[in-house]
DNA sequence: CTGAAAGCGCTAACAA
DNA sequence: TTGTTAGCGCTTTCAG
């Protein structure tokens, strides 16, 4: 017997259903609802009438084999539960609005086997366009990005050689122009504060570029810090109670992100450490639930919505009408915002 | 001329070219490539070693008309910039882990219209199923998921009649579970401040909850103050001076999630209010990241987690042998943490 | 502007 | 265990 199940098992309906419903044959019914131009309003009519008072719903699979086209654009990402990817898939969404292309998203946990595991999956559904994070992958995944045939837009991080089209900033760079302003503020024992870094590849660029930074002015990292899991307030008051309790000295943290930097913040006020003056502070990201928090903390703006928006035009053709499509590199520049966590 | 073209026009490989490669038929290719038992170990190694040393790719599309079947569950949530979705989000994830079905998310911006275009365009995709936030769809959407025959699972809300299945909590007693909370603890003058609630459901039904809730002691709501956008610190804090210069004699605000709920937190302890002697606060959602702050936010878990992951064990039947697949109802009992700002 | 025929790349069902 | 045949539901192409 069978068993009561949602979804009764009635047959999805087909173009055929619709044909035969208004007596217009499939394939002018399938114009139609392609929106194409060349069919008379009359004939139009009548299909679109048939199609909504069956409930019909085309079957892209069948569409898509026939016209070896499908317009989806693969996007794959480390992380959705810190503020940074979200605001990247908002800046896809928008690019790719009114393109006829729709965004897919997969999630990699920051693990390249779960990345290439991701991407075989959304490669096999033959997609118009892959955007994924990062310039690091897997052997086998790079081979995959190479063959799909399709345009590749590798995001975030432009220290690298890109496959095929890059969007993102130089997190060697941000960490070089972080060192900067710390020396140039006159700090001089400095913290490192963040996620261990064995697949993180942009916090440790940006790691690195902060070591060479300081380097140049003859300044060693005095001590660092790092944890594992997602970002969170809580991790930042504990990393930092932690290492402020083994090197008190210290005049200056930097953190891998805003998340743990505003718990940093708050540990500190709430110590009543005397910010900037003693000891200074800094995260990454430019997210802007910094705005709230009682001292503005000094951060890099990663262009997190713009570089979403940027790779999705590529995709899209759009703004790349020089006659070359793939191949583009767009490097753009952080911001450094001061805040209130700097000395000046 | 043809452009120059990130990934050039090299025709993808089939299952016709794997089988050339190793001599054996496209069928039995098939069969290794879907991990099928029914073939020969040394055949298998064959077609495997073709398979990899091309870098075939399957193709989704042809495999799933030919077998009706297509592994893909359809996750239609508001939002991904509040901190609530994600977690939902990763609960589906873990939950579909190893059972062969793999999620697609969309993302509506809270307006009905959008969720009834991203419901059509994922449904055309012929998902084995749909999880979707919410049970307030508009009708044409409503006709779509009772007429797909897969099973649908309404998440986030139990409040109201759900197409098939549903897997929630009661937005509804969460409301009048914090009006208890405030009135037991002797606050009398309340405040609300959350979003402008047109689309929003949930936060309406905790708005109307709470009335309900404070109306049976007879109190009224005092004071409102509503915004739009997405929740962030920064809005808090300037719903909270809004409110409170207005009427300085609130006694207790209660905010329609955490995040403005911590910015206005951050606001009264930086002007010196008595918390949660003379003011006292609450939020919604029970994010981790209140963990941080100076104080502990009351809140109500919103069991996000195990939301996304019942609804997905839905989908993928697990648990669920007793018979029935379909038309499960899971009311989920939230947890009110009283925190540090509602008085004991 | 409309229709008929062929086939996209794969898998179900059956045969060997 | 392996191979053959016949579509899946749509769109391309070409003919009217």
């Amino acid at each position: 017997m069978a068993l009561p199940r949602s979804g009764d098992n009635r047959r999805p309906l087909t173009l055929r259903d619709v044909s035969e419903a208004c007596g217009v044959s499939e394939m002018t019914v399938s114009r139609v609802l392609r929106n194409r131009e060349d069919v008379s309003p009359a004939t139009r009519e009548k299909v679109i009438a048939a199609a909504r008072s069956l409930g019909y719903v085309p079957n892209k699979i069948a569409g898509g084999l026939a016209s070896q086209q499908v317009n989806l654009v693969a996007v794959i990402v480390p992380s959705l539960s810190n503020m940074v990817f979200p605001d990247v898939l908002s800046g896809v969404s928008k690019a790719l609005e009114d393109s006829g292309l729709q965004p897919v998203f997969g999630v990699t946990n920051y693990s390249p086997e779960k990345e290439e595991e991701v991407l075989y999956e959304m490669l096999s559904w033959r997609p118009s366009g892959v955007i994924i994070a990062g310039l690091e992958h897997t052997e086998a995944a790079r081979a995959m990005l190479e063959n799909a045939g399709i345009p590749i837009v590798e995001i975030m991080d432009s220290d690298g050689e890109p496959i095929d089209s890059v969007v993102g900033i130089s997190h060697r760079s941000a960490g070089r122009q972080m060192a900067e302003a710390i020396v140039a503020a006159g700090y001089r024992k400095i913290g490192f504060l963040g996620t261990k870094m064995a697949d993180d590849h942009r916090a440790r660029k940006r790691f690195e570029g902060l070591t060479e930074g300081l380097a140049e002015h003859g300044i060693e990292i005095a001590d660092t810090e790092f944890y594992s899991g997602g970002s969170a307030l809580k991790k930042g008051r504990e990393l930092t109670e932690a290492i402020l309790t083994r090197s008190p000295d210290l005049d200056f943290l930097y953190y891998s992100n805003d998340m743990i930097g505003a718990g940093g913040l708050l540990y500190c006020l709430d110590k009543g450490y005397d910010i900037p003056g003693k000891l200074g502070l800094a995260g990454f990201n430019g997210t802007d639930f910094l705005d709230g928090l009682p001292m503005q903390l000094a951060t890099i703006d990663a262009c997190r919505h713009e570089i979403g928006e940027k790779a999705a035009s590529i995709i899209a053709g759009k703004g790349f009408e020089d006659g070359v499509i793939g191949g583009h590199r767009i490097e753009l520049t952080p911001r450094l915002e001061a805040g209130d966590t700097i000395r000046r």
